[in-house]
DNA sequence: TTTTCAATTCGCAAATTTACGAACAATTTT
DNA sequence: AAAATTGTTCGTAAATTTGCGAATTGAAAA
């Protein structure tokens, strides 16, 4: 596992990444919602959403490290939007592997 | 993880399944390489990855599984190839994704 | 100051993923 | 028939993912 961060390029890397956190409907539904709304609140989702909010949180989360999504602390809630920059960057890279 | 199956739509889960497919490097370096040659031998990747052919091999299987290659016996070996109507299919939902 | 609200973090369990080498098929070559 | 070639499957180990409820944080309202 140490050779594959050496053998493949940053892109490689970095696609994989961007797959990975999109790999799971519940965050596919959130980044889905997200471009077509500009933004939401964690407990909007959590009220839609069949799992417990700890649950929903570990997805955000892992959203935010992708770094596909941002959060403004709007208190007391937190507003959710794309990081519309890395989200770029992931269409990008997409469109490279899909269209030859 | 069964209310989620009811909630979510057969495209949010299909656009799950696709990325978990192209979630490694190692898958996305095979995908990568069929959208540029047609197709290709198990062998031939053998020799360049830096992973035990077993390992490997299971990738392969988990491609296979998403529907996105397809292996011809050429005996004694074995051609991949994209498989071009699925990889059209996970085109269109990543493009959906993307572009609002 | 106590209570309430929104959301995260903690602790844990179950399932899945990733990886390897060894053993196993199936066919071709020697 | 024995040996070599190609690739998969098996058994196993370590790490990661997914999920929940309970406990926690931090700010606002009562």
């Amino acid at each position: 596992m140490d050779d594959i961060k050496l053998f493949f390029t940053e892109n490689q890397m970095q696609s994989a990444r961007f797959a990975k956190a999109l790999s799971h409907p519940v965050r596919l539904y959130i980044i889905g919602l997200l471009t077509k709304q500009a933004c939401c609140y964690s407990g909007d989702l959590s009220e839609v959403l069949p799992i417990a909010k700890s649950t929903l949180s570990q997805h955000l989360k892992e959203l935010k490290n992708a770094g596909l999504i941002q959060g403004e602390i709007e208190t007391p809630k937190i507003r959710y939007c794309l990081n519309e920059e890395n989200w770029e960057k992931a269409r990008i890279l997409f469109e490279d592997l899909f269209n030859k």
